[in-house]
RNA sequence: GGAGGGGUUGGGGAGCGGUCAAACCCAGCAGACUGUAAAUCUGCCGCCUCGUGCUUCGAAGGUUCGAAUCCUUCCCCCUCCA
């Protein structure tokens, strides 16, 4: 493809890019970039904010550069006190180890399996000696340091900083000498980090690696970035109804930034989507299109159908899915109610479910029921319905 | 090392001897509405065997008929000075 084509996809949804000239001097020149990112080997568990930049890897993937996943097992294994959060004990190798098999089965579906090189830092970092640490801290200055954001924050509000803390974004930065790296990505968060590895390779004799930063996921509620703690997130392994309406609830303020940062149809097709939401089209239709596209990433396509199906008869028709989980429980005589809704995950506590139960939330085959004396018998089978969202068959077994 | 300030139910933040399961805001949940959403309105928002029930206000003791509120000790956090 040609390098101008190629910038454009490259450029599609990123915050920043730094040393784009560079980038396309290669570009013209042929030359198979050679693309590096880095993943924390802490516990992963994906969710769709972490596949930005796994996608922004595919694109360059498609387009025919290599692809390095690099996991920081090194600094992994040292363990990172930095910030107010607690400190983060270091991690064995079998840890190291489970976590990047987990990776591995969850990052395969955005990344190409066949063109991702998966790399560790420790394969070069366990080999320096303080020596050679010592040369690489003198690659850098206390004022340079100083300059990124969370230090000089942290400074300022006399804050500790650990001196390893600085080692950190020269370990990142040697990891791109070490892999003679053309292209680095990261968050907007990682910036700093980043533009070291640039002064390392210069310093080297390196043609600087251009650096792409990427923007923050907001998450379902649309403002906050997706995060497990603010529960707005997609999590790339939940099940396909899930994701479908999951995005389907997002903001439709939101919906094309998720197109661009998370969608992997071309630029083209995007703006004509935009296009048609823009002349009046149902902006609910191009948010369909989103939720089936990423629904089938990471469940497959026949599922996203019955998914996209599911939600309609749910939510617009009123009806029942056509999937519904089924469960066995086993109980002595009658099953209250409100206990059941518990201890079908329904509610957090039986007084939550009374709660529901009284706020007509409740549905026993398709009837609503609000008395909190409601009994289930045993050996029957019922439809539970809380809310819109929740509905399960469940068969009491009488012992 | 010295001087102050503070720790309250998911978060923020009132309460400062009884009327406190604890104001208010946010988040969350449910209902109505809807294009799925947003917005809006309504209700809920510690736990259970649902009762003049139980457990909560950093921890442990104490004073009191009665404590989140007073006292003691301890733990933790913050600000200022060095």
């Amino acid at each position: 493809m040609n390098p101008k084509k190629q910038i454009e996809i490259i450029k599609q949804g990123i915050d920043e890019i730094i040393g784009e000239d560079d980038l396309i001097e290669k570009l013209k020149q042929g030359k198979k970039l050679t693309v590096k990112v880095g993943f924390d080997p802490t516990a992963p568990d994906l969710h769709l904010g972490h596949t930005v930049v796994l996608r922004k890897m595919r694109q360059f993937q498609d387009l025919g550069h290599k692809v390095i996943f690099l996991i920081g097992d090194f600094t992994g294994k040292i363990g990172d006190p930095s910030g107010k959060n607690k400190t983060r004990p270091p991690l064995t190798d079998e840890e190291i180890k489970e976590n990047a098999n987990t990776y591995a089965e969850q990052v395969f579906n955005v990344l190409d399996e066949d063109k991702t090189v998966v790399d560790f830092n420790s394969r070069w970092g366990d080999q320096m000696t303080a020596a050679d640490m010592i040369k690489l801290s003198a690659q850098s200055t206390v004022a340079r340091m100083i300059e990124r954001d969370d230090f000089s924050k942290r400074y300022k509000n006399n804050q500790p900083i650990s001196i390893h803390e600085f080692l950190y974004p020269l370990m990142q930065g040697q990891d791109s000498v070490e892999l003679k790296a053309d292209v680095e990505l990261g968050g907007t968060d990682q910036k700093f980090n980043l533009l070291v590895g640039r002064d390392l390779q210069k310093n080297q004799g390196m043609s600087p690696q251009t650096i792409i930063t990427l923007p923050l996921l907001e998450g379902l509620d649309g403002i906050k970035k997706m995060s497990k703690s603010e529960n707005n997130y997609i999590g790339i392994t939940e099940d396909a109804d899930q994701i479908f309406g999951k995005t389907m609830s997002i903001p439709d303020e939101i919906m094309f930034k998720w197109f661009d940062l998370l969608s992997l149809q071309s630029t083209d097709e995007i703006e004509k989507i935009k296009k048609s939401v823009d002349e009046g089209g149902n902006p609910r239709d191009a948010k369909i299109l989103l939720a089936v596209e990423l629904t089938e990433r990471f469940t497959s396509a026949k599922e996203a159908e019955t998914a996209k199906e599911n939600f309609f008869k749910k939510f617009a028709k009123n009806e029942l899915p056509s999937d519904i989980e089924e469960k066995t429980l086993m109980h002595k005589g009658d099953y209250p109610l409100p206990n059941l809704i518990k201890d079908i995950g329904f509610a957090s506590s039986t007084s939550e479910a009374l709660r529901l139960l009284s706020q007509g939330a409740v549905k026993v085959d398709q009837i609503k029921v609000d008395s909190k004396d409601f009994h289930i018998e045993p050996n029957t089978k019922k439809l539970i319905q809380v809310g819109k969202k929740k509905i399960i068959y469940i068969t009491i077994q009488g012992s």
